[in-house]
DNA sequence: ATTAATATTGTAACTGCGTTACAATAAGAA
DNA sequence: TTCTTATTGTAACGCAGTTACAATATTAAT
């Protein structure tokens, strides 16, 4: 099961870095790349999770959202915010790690935050 | 548009009481109360929420999960940790305030804190 | 207790989003 | 160039939640 370079894959991986740490549905990647079809995007987003190549978080509405974030490919788990602006709708990783703290006796294997609110562009 | 009590509502609150700060599936509530549609049980799981009754967090593979805690009814957002054991499945609301520090220029207005990991009990 | 107004319910059909099956295509090694 | 098989497109499916609408049941008024 050799992985193999395709158009569509480094068009899906540019579309991801062009959004830089922010997030893009899977819907907006089909409209940025109507030469392909929506189910050779899913695939090719769920493989590059696979590979920890991107990251992909679900929103308060229960939307996908995928980050090639600037930890992508490391080790981690994303434990950062995921921003939500109301205002204009764009979503980015914020890049703090954040310190999750719980009871003890609890072990934490993976996070998924996520924010609503005004970000810095619409509040100025 | 003034607000009825009736047998359904009385028994999908019952269901959520049961569960304390255990979240629900709403088709977990479907199952405990097979006499109700499931239409009905969706209507009156939105109208709880609008009402401040009950809150309802996204679990990380797009699932809603319904809460009656102890901080529902107050005015606040939910901003505590929601935990699911991979072990045993059980989802638990985490009565702990979380401090959620963002960068300036940016205003939160909602938050939905999403955790997998092991909990204490199938820790032990 | 009756009646009337309307909030609530059940049924059916629909939507959006992601997945699966399978045959056709194309990447990359020999 | 040829072969193997990873990748793709098409179509159909599945699930979770929503909408439309007529039937029912709650509550207030008589």
């Amino acid at each position: 099961m050799k992985k193999r370079q395709t158009k569509s894959k480094r068009a899906v991986l540019e579309c991801l870095k062009r959004a830089e740490n922010f997030g893009l549905r899977s819907d907006e990647i089909e409209n940025q790349l109507p030469e392909f079809d929506r189910v050779t995007i899913y695939r090719i987003l769920q493989s590059f999770i696979d590979d920890g190549i991107i990251h992909k978080v679900i929103s308060d509405d229960g939307k996908f959202y995928y980050f090639k974030c600037h930890t992508c490919g490391e080790i981690h788990y994303h434990n950062h915010y995921h921003f939500k602006c109301d205002n204009c709708g764009k979503v980015e990783c914020m890049n703090n790690e954040i310190e999750v703290k719980v009871p003890s006796g609890y072990k934490v294997s993976n996070v998924n935050f996520w924010i609503t609110g005004v970000c810095r562009d619409c509040n100025s």
